[in-house]
Parts: structure tokens; C-alpha cells; sequence
DNA sequence: AGACTATAGTTCCGAAATAGAACTGTCAAA
DNA sequence: TTTGACAGTTCTATTTCGGAACTATAGTCT
């Protein structure tokens, strides 16, 4: 397989793979929600080497995930911003961490809550139907070949 | 970092990416999802070589995300299907489909079209709040350390 | 019987990616 | 003038991956 054109497969959990498929990417996502900017804080906190921090940095970059926005000027100094495309990754992360929290937990229960400043409750994340806003669940989906078919997922 | 011990960490979403945290295991279950089940269909779909298909397969097994289920004696064939922990990843994957929807398309259209069979219509996957329903934001979630606390994601 | 096919792997080797540590460059503060 | 903070780059050894060939078990075809 050629990891290079993954992303133009004809299947969008291909392309999305090809962005965020790497344990390295989804943990300095994370970091990112939780408001991390600066090389420096990435590196010591997620214990990545310097090297690699950086390779993904610009490949994120480059997929529009982050931008590379100046802090300072002399020494120029940059920090890496979600943009719309990342924070939209949002339900992906939340979906991880919340099937972490349900099947891979321990004695000492979850590493965090979450509270939804909106209703003010400690909350789950819940993947509903757009349409009738029923909870989904993988039996109840039937998939359709669509315009820019040829395989894909369910 | 030490790979071998990243489902150990106090937070879920390393857990998570420490079971399907790679390319090729997202990918082999994007073909679960869609019903695949055994070894030469799971190569010759995804083009996998046979031996990292065969440690996939194996470390999915481990974590109990797959059954290796016999379907016929002598000789001894084995398939592979997902247990409830691997059917709970569903929404993972359908919220990473649907940010390749959304932001790798191409101008042939999207892949796959799914239709909920609960409604008839074809939807897309939202994700919302458990408590009050309302669609999930990355800026409207405030998090807390909870008893297993250290560190971990937005 | 012997050859051929199907299925599910395992083995081996060269190529690519990763880990770990050291090094570079710019500027401010002491 | 030296030190420290920050954001990287470079180098080498180790690990993982890709690609192809090989093994094992049994059924079917001639």
C-alpha cells in the first residue's frame, strides 16, 4: 500500500486515515484541545522526540489541521492553532475517549469528565442520526454506493 | 514513549490509540464494519501484506475487539467477527468517515451514502450531548480531573 | 494416486520509519 | 559575555514494514 496517495483513495475513512492514522497525530491532537500551542509544550508533555514533533507538526500543516501563526517577532516564534477543519475533529477524539472511558478502564476510573458548559452536566458523548436524531448503531445502517463510489466503510 | 505500555496511561485516549492508534487496524476494521470476516478477504480488499494482516488480526484478538470464530473443521478455518467492545468503535469510524466527507472530497462526491434503517433517510452522524442532546462542541466542553486523573484530552 | 486449488497463515530480507541524543540559530536577560 | 528559552535540524542505531516466497491441511479433479 502507498501511504503517500491514501488520501485520494475513493474512501473518506481512507483520506481521514491518511491525516490522523498515526498514534503520534492523535496525541498531539489531543494536546491541541486541551490547549497546548508551542513546540516546547508538546514535546515535554507527550515525551515525543523533537524530530518527529516536528515532521508531524508540518504534515498537519500542510492538511490545514493547524496553522503556524507568529507570537513573536524577533526571534520569530510560531504556535500551532487548530483551524476549522481541525477542531471538526472534535467527535472523532470524543468518540476515542469515550469508548477509552467504556472498554479500556481501570480500578481508578476515568482520567476526566467532561461538563457541557451548555446544559452545566457532566455528559457522555452519543452519536445520534442527523435525521431522526436516534442514537446509531452499526446494524441499523445500511450503506448506498455513492457518486464517488467503489468501497468504502459501513 | 513506550508503545507496549500506552493502553496502561491514565488517559482513555491513549488507551484508545494504543488498540487502534494505526493505519492498517483502522482500515481492517472499516472492513469488519462492512461485513468482511476472513483472512484472504480482509488481504486481498486492503492489499495488507499477509504477515502484519496476521499480527493485526492477532492483536485486535487480544483485546477482545474480534472473535476468532471456527467455520469448519478439517480443515480448521477460523473468521473473524466483532464483539460488542469492537462494535462500540462504530462511532469512531463513522465520525472519521464523515470528516473525510466533509473535508477530503474530491469532486466525484462522497464514497458511500448511509441510510438509517430506523428512519429511511439517509443521514449524516452528529455527535451530542448525553444529558441535554444539543450538538457537541470542542469550545462548550470544560474538563475536570476525574478519580483517575493525570492528564489526558478535551 | 498424483496434481491442483483454496485457505490461513509463517519466514526471510531489504527498505522505510522511529527513538534518542546531540547540535544549530536567534534573541533577551543577568 | 555568559546563560537560558525556544524552535527547530542532523545524525545514528533500532524497530517496524513491504514484498515475495514458503508451509500446512484438506478437498477436488483427472
Amino acid at each position: 500500500m502507498k501511504w503517500d496517495t491514501l488520501d485520494e483513495e475513493p474512501c473518506s475513512l481512507s483520506r481521514a486515515v491518511a491525516v490522523i492514522g498515526d498514534r503520534w497525530t492523535l496525541l498531539i491532537l489531543r494536546e491541541c484541545f486541551l490547549r497546548v500551542r508551542r513546540f516546547e509544550a508538546f514535546q515535554s508533555s507527550l515525551q515525543i522526540t523533537r524530530h518527529l514533533l516536528s515532521e508531524r507538526l508540518k504534515k498537519l500543516v500542510r492538511f490545514g489541521i493547524l496553522r503556524r501563526v507568529p507570537y513573536s517577532e524577533s526571534p520569530k516564534r510560531y504556535e500551532y492553532i487548530l483551524t476549522q477543519k481541525g477542531l471538526d475533529l472534535y467527535p472523532i477524539i470524543m468518540a476515542m475517549v469515550h469508548w477509552g472511558d467504556t472498554h479500556m478502564g481501570d480500578e481508578r476510573g476515568r482520567p476526566l469528565l467532561h461538563e457541557h458548559k451548555i446544559c452545566g452536566k457532566l455528559f457522555d458523548p452519543v452519536m445520534v442520526c442527523s435525521e431522526c436524531g436516534e442514537p446509531l448503531q452499526a446494524r441499523q445502517v445500511h450503506v448506498h454506493a455513492g457518486p464517488g463510489r467503489d468501497q468504502a466503510v459501513g
